[in-house]
DNA sequence: TTTTGAGTTGTTCGA
DNA sequence: GTCGAACAACTCAAA
C-alpha cells in the first residue's frame, strides 16, 4: 500500500497560516507530521535571549498544531532521515532556505533522503519574491538597490494563502522536548503567530501613516517591531505587502521590506559574503585586531565606550535582544570607523543576540556601514555619534532609558561623550586615512 | 559598444 | 544660523 504521509520540516516558517509548504504536504488529505530540528549549528552560536525567543516561538507553534510538533536535537541530515523512516513518510516538505548554511544543509538532507527513496520537496520561500529570481535583462543579478527595487516592485507576488484543514499527526516516534528558556531577565516580544498579526494590525492602524518620520527616533515606538516575526516566520512578507496602501508611510515601509529581499538576493548570489567583504578590494583596508582592539571591542559590546548613544544601543541589545535600527547604524559605524575593527566582529555579536538576527540583513547591513558591500559607500560617510544622538534623540530620553547613570543629565550635555575610549574627531581622520589607502590616494 | 546618469540612512566647511 | 558645495572616484544599469 502506498504511503500517504508527509513530514513538514519547519525552519524559519514558524506559522500555520499562509503556508504553501504545509498546504502542499497536506494535499489530498495526506497526513502531515510537523517537525522541528534543534540543529547544533543553530543553537550553539545563539545567545540566551535569541534562544529564548526561538523556544517560545516553537512552543507557540506547537500549541497551534494541537501539541503535535515533533522536536528533535541533532544533525538535520541524520535526524530527518531517521524521522522520515520511523514515521513511514514518503516525502519531506520544506519552505526553501536560500542562505549559505541552509543550502548546504538541505543538500545533505536531500542526499540522505534520496538513498531512502523519500522525496525532498521545497515550496515557497521566506520572501515575497524568491531570492535569485529578480534579474536584469541580461540575466545577471542586481548589485544596486534602487534598480533592484524597481524590478522587484513590478514582480507579481502571490496573495496570502488560505490554509484549509490539515491532518497534523504525531506518530509514535522518538521526540525530545523543547528546552526550558534560558534565564533572560527581561521581557521578550510575544512569540506567537497571533501576537504577530495583532502587532501588524495595530501598526497598520496607528503607526504606518507616521512611519516615514518617526521610524528614525529610537525613543519612539515608530518602527513596526515586526522583524523577529519576519525572521522566524510567524508572518510572511506577502501578507504585509497585501495589506499596504500607496501613501507615503506604506511606501517607505514597502521599501524596507524590499531591502530585506535585496540582501537575501545578494547573499543568494554571493554566499561567501556572509563572511568576506563583498568588494574584495576592501580586503586591503588596514584594520586593528591586536590586544588593544580586542579590549576596545569588549567596551563596545558591553556598552561602555563613553559615547552615550552607542552605550545606550549596546545595552538595549544586551537587555532585550533588540536594538532600534537607527542605533544599529550608529553603533556599527562606531565599531568600524571609530575603533577600526573588522565588521565581522560586530556582525557576530549582533547575530548572537538579536532576536530578529537574519544573516542576510545583518551581514549586509554591516557591510553597508563598513563600505565593503553593495552601496557605492562614499568612504567619507562616517557617523558622528554626538550629532546623530542630538538629531534623533533630541531630548535624550533613549539615552536616559538605557544609560541610567545619565538619567538626570542636562539635555545640553547628555549627548556628549563621558570618559570616551577614543576621540571621534581623531578616529574619523584615521578612518579616512585608512580608506584612502585602499583607493591608493 | 558607448554614453550617461545615478547611487538609503553623512559630515564638515565656508560663504 | 543656514545652506550649498565638497568630500573621490567608481561601478552599475539602462538607454
Amino acid at each position: 500500500m502506498a504511503s500517504s504521509r508527509s513530514i513538514l520540516w519547519f525552519r524559519r516558517d514558524l506559522r500555520v497560516a499562509d503556508h504553501p509548504a504545509a498546504v502542499h504536504a497536506g494535499r489530498d488529505g495526506r497526513e502531515v507530521v510537523p517537525v522541528f530540528v534543534l540543529d547544533p549549528a543553530l543553537v550553539r552560536p545563539s545567545g540566551a535571549v535569541r534562544l529564548a525567543f526561538m523556544y517560545r516561538s516553537l512552543r507557540s507553534l506547537n500549541e497551534s498544531l494541537g501539541g503535535k510538533l515533533v522536536v528533535r536535537h541533532g544533525q538535520p541530515d541524520a535526524v530527518i532521515a531517521k524521522l522520515a523512516a520511523d514515521a513511514h513518510a514518503d516525502e519531506v516538505v520544506v519552505t526553501r532556505d536560500h542562505g549559505p548554511y541552509g543550502h548546504r544543509r538541505d543538500a545533505a538532507v536531500a542526499e540522505r533522503l534520496r538513498s531512502l527513496e523519500i522525496a525532498f520537496v521545497g515550496k515557497g520561500s521566506p520572501y515575497a519574491v524568491a531570492p535569485g529570481t529578480v534579474v536584469k535583462d541580461d540575466g545577471n543579478p542586481y548589485a544596486v538597490f534602487t534598480p533592484f527595487f524597481r524590478a522587484w516592485s513590478t514582480r507579481p507576488h502571490p496573495d496570502p494563502l488560505d490554509v484549509a484543514d490539515i491532518d497534523w499527526i504525531r506518530p509514535r516516534i522518538d521526540h525530545d522536548s523543547i528546552p526550558a528558556d534560558p534565564d533572560v531577565g527581561c521581557a521578550l516580544p510575544d512569540a506567537s503567530e497571533h501576537a504577530a498579526h495583532e502587532l501588524w494590525d495595530t501598526f497598520l492602524r496607528e503607526g504606518i501613516d507616521r512611519y516615514t518620520s518617526r521610524r528614525n527616533a529610537p525613543a519612539e515606538s515608530g518602527t513596526s517591531r515586526l522583524s523577529p516575526y519576519l525572521r522566524w516566520g510567524q508572518l510572511h512578507p506577502r501578507q504585509l505587502l497585501a495589506d499596504l496602501g500607496d501613501a507615503a508611510g506604506p511606501s517607505t515601509f514597502r521599501k524596507e521590506l524590499a531591502w530585506r529581499e535585496f540582501y537575501a538576493d545578494v547573499l543568494h548570489h554571493h554566499p561567501e559574503s556572509a563572511r568576506e567583504n563583498l568588494q574584495r578590494k576592501m580586503d586591503q583596508l588596514p584594520l586593528d585586531t591586536d590586544a588593544t582592539a580586542r579590549r576596545r571591542f569588549d567596551r563596545w559590546a558591553t556598552g561602555t565606550t563613553g559615547y552615550p548613544i552607542v552605550d545606550a544601543g549596546m545595552r538595549q541589545l544586551l537587555a532585550t535582544g533588540w536594538m532600534h535600527n537607527r542605533v544599529r547604524m550608529i553603533t556599527a559605524s562606531f565599531l568600524v570607523k571609530d575603533l577600526h575593527l573588522p565588521w565581522q566582529w560586530g556582525a557576530r555579536h549582533f547575530m548572537q543576540r538579536l532576536v530578529d538576527g537574519d544573516l542576510a540583513s545583518n551581514q549586509h547591513g554591516w557591510q553597508w556601514v563598513a563600505g565593503t558591500g553593495t552601496d557605492a559607500a562614499p568612504f567619507f560617510r562616517v557617523f558622528n555619534p554626538t550629532l546623530q544622538s542630538a538629531k534623533f534623540d533630541p531630548d535624550g530620553s533613549y539615552i536616559r532609558q538605557w544609560v541610567p547613570e545619565l538619567a538626570d543629565a542636562d539635555v545640553d550635555t547628555i549627548h556628549q561623550p563621558q570618559a570616551p575610549i577614543v576621540d571621534h574627531a581623531v578616529e574619523r581622520a584615521d578612518a579616512l586615512r585608512r580608506y584612502r589607502a585602499v583607493t591608493g590616494r
